[in-house]
DNA sequence: AATGAATGAGCCTTCATTCAT
DNA sequence: GATGAATGAAGGCTCATTCAT
């Protein structure tokens, strides 16, 4: 019989949605099995059954955030000029890593992998962050009109990287110290827009550097 | 009778530089007194003896390491240009969280707080972090000439801190991804050289987007 | 297929038979969850598992051992006359306390917990004692004739029970300076027809002396 | 010099009277000697000094306050009569188990050496409880006028010493059950007076049985 | 005579996991 | 396919005690 109600969502999916928040909230090693199935509302015996161990559970859930997070965008989908690419790959990073609309452990998950690994950061580089990694680049070098080396590139990309992560990984802090960029309803946009417009110029001045070296 | 035998370093000492070690590794929940108490060389209930507990003695370890990290450092005492002081404060910075000739645990200590604060976030901020602000924007508003608003430091703080602890952060990726630029011997001084250029450079567009805005 | 063999006691019910013997015989303090658990053959976890924790085990199993002490028992059950009522209702406060086909820890742990209360007294009391009391108290104003003011109840209530618990809290001693009245077979119906003779005199000059006051 | 500050009381006299008061109110086991040597105000180090340990300072605390409480008295210094002697007997022993004025850790640890019984309760009994036994035994012969066997001493001097105990044993229920007993100003001297009459009645009920057995 | 530093043993509890159903 | 019962291992902590001074 054919019904409107939404179909129930299935308890391995469950375990991982609840598995996300807790083990973003406090760690592996933080986190309980017990607390994950009581807050999926699964048997304590579930995680053994769908999953091998908590092991695996991580593993699985922290690939699932990477999915969502990493998705393939191709430089031709961000738009025209390479300042408007820029401006939409730094857009998009922030919105996935910091978006509240989103489930807000992946962020908070991928940060937490950085910081402290696990084995699974081998893989991790290589599926996800290398690609979107060469994304970048091509973004660049476009911006700086194909001139930079592989270092120069790295250095860049670091540079760019690092302004969008350091709203994820010191949050706590910003929140106390600059209130009001948090509190804006579109901060997301004016943070964006000060770091594509402050690379823009530290890659303009890296290939004026390079045309007159002093 | 005279020696020449170093002091032996006292056992509380001892608990927490083991402590240090550990809390950076495996982060608070990860540590085990056990597995610190033996680093440290001392029984199972110095802990107890010389901390009250163990969160008490990860505060202990923590205040210990942001002493080191966070020495104070005056604008004059860094250089005379505003150029030259912005280069020392990133330096000073990047030593200060990554230099392998410190005990590397400051920097991961430091770096875990940040992402996953304990209740002592609070007392931090005030006390070491938000002075080492106050000069990071005095030494921006110098090279800018003056002329930027508290929002726009703050921006622009961000952004070069973020660069900063990009390669704290995500150390485990950068070895991966671009392994010859922590290889050279000096490489922290190319970092440094790196993230001062792009700043400044995205410094001067600030100040001149705000004189002629589109 | 039928078989003879009792049904195994559960592993719930082991725990607090165990746990009776042992608070019973130490205190709470002084009892271990491992003995316990041991005594109980069960798991050392399990007491976690039936119960929260050691305090939960307790209060269960002291709960236990008053609901088998204070059985229910109305004076017309104990027999027609006052002093039949009286001699009853000692003789089975004496079984309830001290027969050793009872379990033996039932009687020990009302004592302890009467000289030493828990936080579990208040509810002991009114859910327990104080019904106990008034058939007591009931059976003595019968014995009287209906004479006596709540005081005086009370002053005679106690004088009752004060003899019963004696053979109860200085077992150890009586054993020593007094050995030859707990060898008798059928010793607790002699020391019962004691204490009832001798209370029933107490009553009666009670009564006479509130007749004729000198 | 002379001076008029009265002594300071000695280290080891201090040890007894914190650790009475501890045993007394959480027993052996729950005692712990930090929270003695607390109180006291003296080193952590100073049982294992004064005493050998633990139990050697329990052994000294509960001789200490069996010697208090166990006075010698001779009947002659009781009173004249027989009747004067038991209410001299039950109110010194009421006083000495009961009187707030005195420290109050001395009945305390009585009657939890009485209900559960440490290593010293043979010499306890042989040297403090057998002769008060057998003054009281002495005091009842009196009152009987020499007619009554060892057996019926027994069992009418237990039936004296469980009165009085039941207000050291069961005080807290007490407290719940008949506050206004425990209430007046000389509510000792109410009780021993009630004792005292109760049980004569009951020493008199004993004799005139022997004399006319049914 | 007395004490601060340090310790080994044991405490209760909680963890992730497994087993029988 | 899924779960309630039960468990071994390890967790942090507190205990009474000792040792060097």
């Amino acid at each position: 019989m054919a019904t409107l109600s939404a179909a129930p969502i299935p308890a391995r999916d469950r375990l991982i949605e609840a598995a996300g928040e807790i083990f973003g909230d406090h760690g592996y090693e933080g986190a309980t099995v017990r607390e994950i199935t009581r807050r999926a509302k699964v048997n304590l015996a579930a995680i053994n059954y769908y999953f091998r161990d908590k092991e695996e559970l991580y593993l699985e859930t922290l690939n699932h955030a990477m999915r969502t997070i990493f998705l393939r965008t191709q430089p031709e989908d961000l738009g025209a000029t390479p300042e408007e690419q820029l401006l939409a790959y730094i857009s998009g990073l922030l919105q996935r890593i910091l978006n509240p609309a989103r489930p807000g452990w992946h962020g908070k998950l991928l940060a937490r992998e950085l910081t402290s690994p696990s084995r699974l950061l081998n893989v991790l580089v290589e599926t996800f962050i290398r690609p979107h990694r060469d994304t970048l680049h091509m973004i660049i070098q476009g911006a700086a009109g194909g001139k930079l080396s592989e270092t120069h590139l790295s250095l860049i990309g670091a540079s760019v990287i690092g302004q969008c992560l350091y709203y994820r990984n010191c949050r706590a802090v910003s929140e106390r110290l600059s209130p009001e960029i948090l509190e804006a309803p579109d901060y997301l946009d004016h943070i964006a827009a000060h770091i594509t417009q402050f690379s823009l110029a530290g890659i303009a001045a890296q290939v004026a550097s390079k045309k007159c070296p002093k």
